[in-house]
DNA sequence: AACCAAGTAAGCGTGATGGA
DNA sequence: TCCATCACGCTTACTTGGTT
């Protein structure tokens, strides 16, 4: 006789288990079907086994522990025990009492917002409802502990997203018919909003008071130029799209339009130039023709609005930044950094401040263009010196560039600290004389180490620059050049790029003015070069011009110079 | 001289990119 | 895929230019 024996079959000789897996309507994403090879051509062997494996199953599939079931199972069994029902009621409703009042609709709304928060509450205890829910929904079914944790997680979801769809249909914003393949859908996809997230959406949030915000925000940690470069640029940009617009209204062309129609028409000095003063925005461009803002300041003020608009973003006022890509294209870029002096013109310089020839000479006004021109300094830190700041490190006269012990003086950056040798020609000429005059001082005045520069005032926010800057840029524009990229500065690139003509590694230049090294392998591995190195390198300066001609000075003795440099405290 | 705004130089952090 | 490098954006400090 024979004995069936379900759920195995041959292939080629070989046994295998077959079972297709019980369909109670919750299996949609598992494997239906499920195959085993026993791993034998004996029959009986094959028979047991399949048994076996048989009993195995049944008693998974009873406890329900033979798999999870998937995510979309539960929402579909949830779609369709409560989400219809609830929606289709709720269409049925709104269809019996007709439009609502505006009364009842504020209230409507409020108290669709209020069972969204309590279910979002819930969401956050444990879901003491949605278990309920979740325990009698899957009552019938094989289920295990994680899928009904699982169910009553989505369940309190849906309750949310169901009271949102109550609180679109009395705002107006869904055709309040009945329930849709839309709904189906947006529940399958677990695409539920918050209560917080609509309310925010709701909020007009507007360009003056979320300005008002960041600033208050950011100002805490900027410094002075940062809060108010954008202020200003915030200010403008207010004016144009007026303070009480809603920020979201505010789109990536709006932006580009502002950038082309009004940030590049501007005129540099718009709010200290008394021309334009009270003058509105739309009125002064309409006005206004000549000289706009360079594209670099426009960059400027476009990046101060960039990181408005990602603060923005961040606190989720806006769901996307429109001012990404607002950067203009900078092609000329040569055209507005600093140039060197020409050959000629730093001949001029210096038969113009030759002591027998300026009015109004002052030692100053010769030495610091020198010093900058054969040590790179910048302005502020030449201006700032103490005499202390003037020292032999074994041997070399030095200048050295800080601020500590100082509390008036100021570097750029950490890596502007640094000690740099005195030219030979500075010593030829004497600037030892006026260091060691300017020492005598300070033994018989007060305690405070005396400035090199006595007659440089510190002024609050500028250093000890002030005065000088004004004076150069004077004389330089009198007597050197109109040209606007020639000006201070121009010493320190002079210095850099001659010294790299000559051949001097990059990090030399850079230790030697202070910048910081960005190759890794001079941060990590490089150690700073020592005296020596620094003034063999620095003697490489060719400036093809003879500074004792020009100035009409003989170069003092080395006998002299070695006498000085003994006078100098050490390091 | 004091003040303000425009403009430039520089560092740092981060995301994109491209090769091993 | 991982890692190093590059490019770019953001922020700050400093310089310059102009007005009152």
């Amino acid at each position: 006789m024979n004995i069936p024996v379900n759920h195995l079959v041959s292939r080629n000789g070989k046994y295998y288990f077959r079972c297709r897996l019980p369909q109670n309507g919750y299996s949609a994403l598992s494997p239906a079907e499920i195959k085993i090879s026993l791993r034998t051509s004996d029959q009986k062997i094959a028979i047991s086994a399949c048994k076996l494996l048989t009993d195995r199953l049944n008693s998974l599939v009873k406890t329900g522990a033979v798999r999870t079931m998937t995510l979309n199972e539960i929402r579909r069994i949830l779609i369709e025990e409560y989400a219809t029902g609830y929606i289709e009621d709720y269409a049925r409703q709104l269809a019996d009492y007709g439009p609502i009042c505006p009364k009842t609709r504020k209230q409507g709304l409020a108290g669709a917002l209020n069972i969204m928060a309590h279910y979002e509450q819930e969401l956050n205890s444990g879901n003491p409802s949605g278990k309920q829910c979740a325990e009698a929904t899957l009552r019938d079914v094989p289920h295990t502990g994680s899928d009904i944790n699982l169910m009553a997680q989505e369940w309190t979801l849906m309750q949310i997203f169901l009271a949102r769809v109550q609180y679109d249909r009395i705002a107006g914003k869904r055709f309040p018919t009945e329930y849709s393949q839309t709904l189906y859908d947006e529940i399958m996809s677990g695409n539920y909003r918050s209560a917080a997230e609509i309310r925010e959406a709701e909020t007009v949030l507007t360009l003056g008071e979320l300005v008002k915000r960041y600033l208050a925000e950011k100002n805490a940690s900027w410094g002075i130029s940062m809060q108010s470069l954008a202020k200003a640029a915030l200010d403008t940009l207010m004016e144009y799209f007026d303070a009480e617009t809603d920020v979201k209204a505010v789109k990536h062309q709006n932006l580009l339009d502002y950038r082309d129609n009004v940030v590049l028409k501007l005129p540099p000095g718009r709010n200290t130039n008394p021309k334009y003063q009270g003058l509105p925005l739309m009125e002064l461009l309409a006005k206004h023709k000549g000289k706009t803002l360079a594209r670099k300041t426009v960059n400027l003020q476009m990046a101060q609005i960039r990181g408005f608009f990602i603060w923005c973003f961040k606190h989720e006022y806006v769901h996307r930044n429109p001012a990404e890509d607002l950067q203009l294209d900078l092609r000329h870029k040569a055209n507005t950094e600093r140039l060197p002096y020409s050959q000629k013109e730093l001949q001029k310089i210096f038969e113009n401040l030759r002591e027998d020839r300026l009015r109004n000479w002052r030692s100053y006004k010769l030495w610091i263009p020198l010093i900058a021109l054969y040590s790179g300094a910048r302005m502020n830190e030449i201006c700032q010196l103490q005499v202390d700041n003037i020292f032999t490190v074994g041997g070399i006269p030095s200048f050295e560039i800080t601020d500590e012990g100082d509390e008036t003086a100021s570097v750029k950056t950490e890596s502007s600290k640094r000690i740099v040798p005195v030219h030979p020609v500075l010593l030829q000429l004497g600037f030892l004389n006026y260091v060691l005059e300017r020492r005598k001082e300070k033994r018989s005045r007060t305690k405070e180490v005396p400035r090199l520069w006595p007659m440089l005032k510190y002024k609050e926010g500028h250093g000890y620059a002030h005065d000088f800057s004004k004076s150069y840029r004077n004389f330089n524009k009198r007597y050197v050049t109109q040209d606007s990229k020639k000006v201070f500065h121009s010493f320190r690139h002079n210095f850099t790029d001659n010294l790299k003509q000559q051949g001097v590694q990059e990090s030399m230049i850079a230790e030697l003015v202070g910048h910081s090294i960005k190759s890794m392998t001079f941060a990590r591995y490089g150690k700073e070069y020592n005296p020596e190195i620094r003034l063999e390198n620095i003697m490489k300066l060719d400036y093809k011009i003879d500074m004792f001609e020009i100035l009409g000075k003989m170069p003092l003795e080395d006998e002299i110079i070695a006498g000085q440099v003994e006078q100098l405290p050490k390091r």
